[in-house]
DNA sequence: AGGATCACG
DNA sequence: ACGTACGTGATCCTC
């Protein structure tokens, strides 16, 4: 017998939505309802094995029955607007799946499922309804059951009623149930029932006379006589109430049970939905069950004269992409001795119909590919979606013609987590492929490469395939409105970066070493003394037990605990306040100050020396959402440098021998790229005086001559300056200074008396964002802001102050960045010895050859001043030394 | 894995 | 009324 099953889309949504909270997705699109619908509707597929599958809905929900909850029973409220954005959602996914769904104008869901439920039967199926909602028991009959799950304490369990059950549990039959509903009335459903009679009374008359219209006709004898008495009176109503109550079974639709029937759900369709919403607990369902996944078909090569010939015709082609397997596995250290050689294994190279990939062998030498590689270099444009690791292995490539592919959509979409090439295609190509963690699970490709080589072709023939083919679809893009950005400041930049990675900075091991030991020992004294004041021992490093034993009643019971989240905070800016309060106070924040000295950048530093006696970090040019660069193992931004005795620790990085560092920071480019963009005068003309911008402001807003800006005043200033560019903010501005909300807002409100354009710039900056939907810099970098449109305040809030702060950082970040590529060019065009090494947001470091050290401060000068045109000039600091420290 | 803290711009 | 400054990464602790 054939099985129909037949599902209350809204019901069960709605049971969905309230049954999981909280479930989002990065960008903020709740997707808790339509997660948890499809689990509750895979779960009915498995256990009722149904031949055919519809799904019903309203056509307008605008308001909604609370199900999970008994007491909102009676009362209708409005939908959410995190459930409402769902239905759609959820309509598109079954659609993307194949599943019928029926919808209609004028019609309630009630009626479809009625309906369907009897061509069901006249068909001679089995019929399953599944729905939150027990008005759906009239619609039981024999061959008609209706499962209703109902969830207590976490575990759901599933009523099922065929007619008989309806009887055995009500004391009515499922026609019965109408009349007992008609009586009773329901304020949820617009029935208006019958005044006086309830669900006890309701149900006596109709066991005992059937219908409303017996129980009319014999209306003498009803038992209460009030219930008498009102039925008689209301019996018009009474009549009107059956109406409404009943489901309508011969509703108009066109439904044909031929197009419902149920097939494979798990289309490629639906797990790309899966992946753009980020559904991420239901992609193994699919990877586990999709029948046909678009997989692409690799060439596997494994003779030298195949591989001849496939660069030979490959050098015909425009776009290469490339990517390959060598170990040891470039993101992963420590492989080389783990898994022995140090050699070429694979290497995919794909056009764009085509992907190949070359398994080397004892025929095929790593020589003969890098060469036959880099003359490919030269006649075709090369395509890798990490082209600085790249480079690392095939260091000779022509740079003229290689491009990086996740450079290229961090360009388009710079707030991604990750570029992977299986999110790519989904989102470029409209291609669902298999992504790393899919293919080859965690673990390493070294540790693997043996034991699981066919998912390693395919993972790195995905990844050639998808370099080659998605870029060439976004080309208009990046030759377009990305032309500048793409070709003439990051692409170059990469191969600056690769060269800065490369040439390392030395780290002074003896030095670094003996500047912790004198950090130990005062660790240890801080230790013991803070053991001694709390009276007991504890891990000062956690901030759990930190918080009990300063804030404890039993323990030393300090005051005002004052921010709270997890426990008490015990940042910095807390324990400050407290330290007139106890003696303890101080150590711990000593304590804390040289652990983290010790552990960060002792520790740290020790570690990531490389057998070189350098440091060479990992610049990283496709993180950061505004443009700037990262830096990472070690992360070399972040050094120390406030306080003295952290600032010491620059003095360990040294040049090599005939060399010194010369180390140039631009002096308040972010405030210059604001008066330039704002185009406010005052601003403009203060720096082109070459004010003291600081001192400039706090004269204007305090209204004193600049001689009489009292250090306060200049802080103050300093900090309002700051609240600018990170976006206005009073309360932001009120917890920096330590000043009300008040007189923080008062501040800003002087500001924008006295830099009368900006408050009208940064109020075009949110408007303009809020209508593109992304903010911009000076160069066309772009960056999405989809919180501008949130519901949330504190989330829309956040969204307008990154509309403020981007345009300002992020057109900073391309100054620099364009600084970096025109010294990098000048010192190699000029054949001179000096290289680039570091940069940090606004400040160039260069290891000079001392007989360059004058025409190096040339360099510096003209390429980081001339970097850009502005309304205002560029202006840096420039300093040499034979340390860091002293160079700064 | 995520939060708290703190180093930098 | 809401509850925060913008952008990062490393370390340690907790779950």
């Amino acid at each position: 017998m054939s099985k129909l099953l037949l599902i209350d889309g809204h019901s069960i949504l709605n049971r969905a939505y309230y049954g999981i909270r909280g479930l989002s997705n990065s960008k903020g699109v709740p997707t808790n309802a339509v997660y948890g619908f499809l689990n509750i509707m895979f779960k009915y597929i498995e256990e009722e094995k149904p031949d055919y599958l519809t799904v019903a809905f309203d056509v307008s929900a605008p308001t909604f029955r609370h199900e999970m909850y008994e007491e909102y029973k009676g009362t209708r409220k409005p939908m959410d607007d995190d459930l409402r954005v769902q239905v759609p959602m959820i309509q598109e996914m079954l659609n993307a799946m194949g599943i019928t769904i029926v919808k209609k104008e004028g019609l309630e869901a009630d009626d479809i499922l009625g309906t369907i439920s009897r061509i069901g039967e006249r068909e001679g199926l089995d019929v399953t309804i599944l729905s939150g909602d027990r008005d759906l028991l009239q619609l039981a009959t024999k061959k008609v059951k209706i499962a209703i799950p109902k969830t207590s304490k976490g575990v759901t369990t599933t009523f099922y009623y065929y007619d008989k059950d309806v009887l055995e549990e009500y004391g009515c039959t499922p026609i019965e149930f109408i009349d007992v509903k008609a009586l009773m009335g329901d304020s949820s459903d617009n029935i208006p029932g019958v005044p006086s009679i309830g669900e006890k009374t309701a149900k006596n008359i109709i066991s005992k006379y059937k219908s409303i219209e017996n129980a009319y006709a014999n209306a003498a004898d009803i038992k209460p006589p009030n219930a008498s008495k009102k039925l008689q009176e209301f019996y018009a109503q009474a009549v009107l109430s059956k109406e409404l109550a009943t489901i309508c079974l011969t509703a108009d639709i066109d439904y044909d049970i031929n197009n419902s029937k149920l097939e494979n759900i798990y289309t490629n369709e639906a797990y790309l939905l899966c992946k753009e919403w980020e559904i991420k607990r239901l992609l193994p369902r699919f990877e586990n069950n999709v029948k046909s996944l678009d997989k692409k078909d690799y060439k596997i090569i494994k003779r030298l004269d195949q591989v001849e010939r496939l660069f030979e015709r490959l050098s015909f082609e425009e776009y290469v992409g490339v990517s390959y397997v060598r170990f040891p596995d470039s993101d992963k250290d420590g492989q080389m001795t783990l898994f022995g050689g140090d050699e070429l294994r694979l290497m995919a190279l794909s056009d764009r119909k085509e992907c190949y990939v070359i398994d080397l062998c004892d025929d095929i030498s790593e020589s003969y590919i890098a060469n036959a590689l880099y003359d490919l270099s030269c006649k075709c444009n090369i395509l890798s979606f990490n082209l600085k690791d790249m480079l690392y292995d095939f260091e000779g490539l022509n740079r003229d013609n290689c491009f990086d592919v996740s450079v290229a959509f961090y360009l388009l979409d710079p707030t991604k987590k990750e570029y992977s090439y299986d999110d790519i295609a989904s989102e470029y190509l409209n291609m669902m492929l298999p992504g790393r963690e899919e293919l080859i699970g965690k673990k390493s490709i070294a540790s693997q490469f043996d034991s699981n080589k066919d998912k390693i072709i395919e993972l790195k023939g995905n990844e050639a395939y998808v370099a080659c083919n998605g870029f060439i679809k976004i080309l208009p893009e990046l030759k377009g409105e990305y032309d500048n950005l793409y070709y003439n400041i990051e692409m170059p930049l990469l191969f600056t970066l690769y060269d800065m990675e490369r040439e390392g900075i030395y780290l002074d091991k003896n030095a670094l070493e003996e500047y912790g030991n004198t950090l130990n020992s005062r660790i240890n004294e801080l230790e013991n003394n803070i053991y001694d004041l709390a009276g007991e021992e504890f891990n000062i490093n956690s901030p759990k037990q930190l918080g009990e034993i300063l804030f404890s009643e039993d323990k030393l019971g300090l005051p005002g605990s004052k921010k709270t989240k997890s426990g008490y905070s015990t940042a910095a800016d807390v324990l400050e306040k407290l330290a007139p309060e106890h003696e303890i106070v101080k150590d711990i924040l000593e304590y804390r100050g040289l652990a983290k000295l010790y552990s960060t950048y002792v520790e740290g530093l020790l570690k990531a020396q490389d057998s070189d006696g350098k440091i060479h970090c990992n610049f990283q040019q496709t993180v950061t959402a505004t443009g700037r660069l990262s830096c990472t193992e070690p992360n070399l931004q972040n050094i120390p440098i406030r306080l003295e005795l952290g600032r010491m620790i620059r003095k360990v990085f040294y040049p090599r021998d005939g060399f010194v560092f010369v180390d140039a920071d631009y002096s308040q480019v972010e405030l210059r790229v604001l008066a330039h963009m704002s185009g406010d005068e005052g601003l403009i003309d203060s720096f082109n005086r070459g004010d003291d911008i600081h001192t400039s402001t706090a004269s204007k807003i305090f209204d004193v001559e600049p001689e009489d800006v009292t250090p306060l005043m200049r802080r103050t200033a300093k900090a309002v300056n700051f609240g600018i560019v990170y976006g206005e903010s009073s309360f932001g501005l009120s917890e920096n200074l330590g000043i009300s909300r008040k007189e923080a807002k008062k501040y800003i409100e002087d500001y924008f008396k006295v830099y009368p354009k900006m408050k009208e710039f940064l109020e075009s900056l949110k408007d303009k964002a809020r209508e593109k939907g992304y903010s911009e810099t000076l160069l066309g970098r772009k960056r999405p802001i989809i919180e501008l449109s949130s519901k949330n305040f504190n989330i829309r809030s956040f969204g307008e102050r990154v509309a403020m702060n981007t345009p300002i950082q992020g057109t900073a970040a391309d100054i620099i960045k364009i600084a970096m590529v025109n010294v990098d060019r000048k010192l190699r065009d000029s054949n001179m010895k000096s290289r680039l090494i570091l940069q940090v947001h606004d400040e160039l470091l260069i290891e000079a050859a001392k007989e360059e050290e004058d025409k190096v401060y040339d360099i510096l000068k003209d390429e980081m001043m001339n970097a850009i045109s502005l309304l205002v000039p560029l202006e840096i600091d420039i300093h040499s030394g034979n340390t860091w420290y002293e160079a700064k």
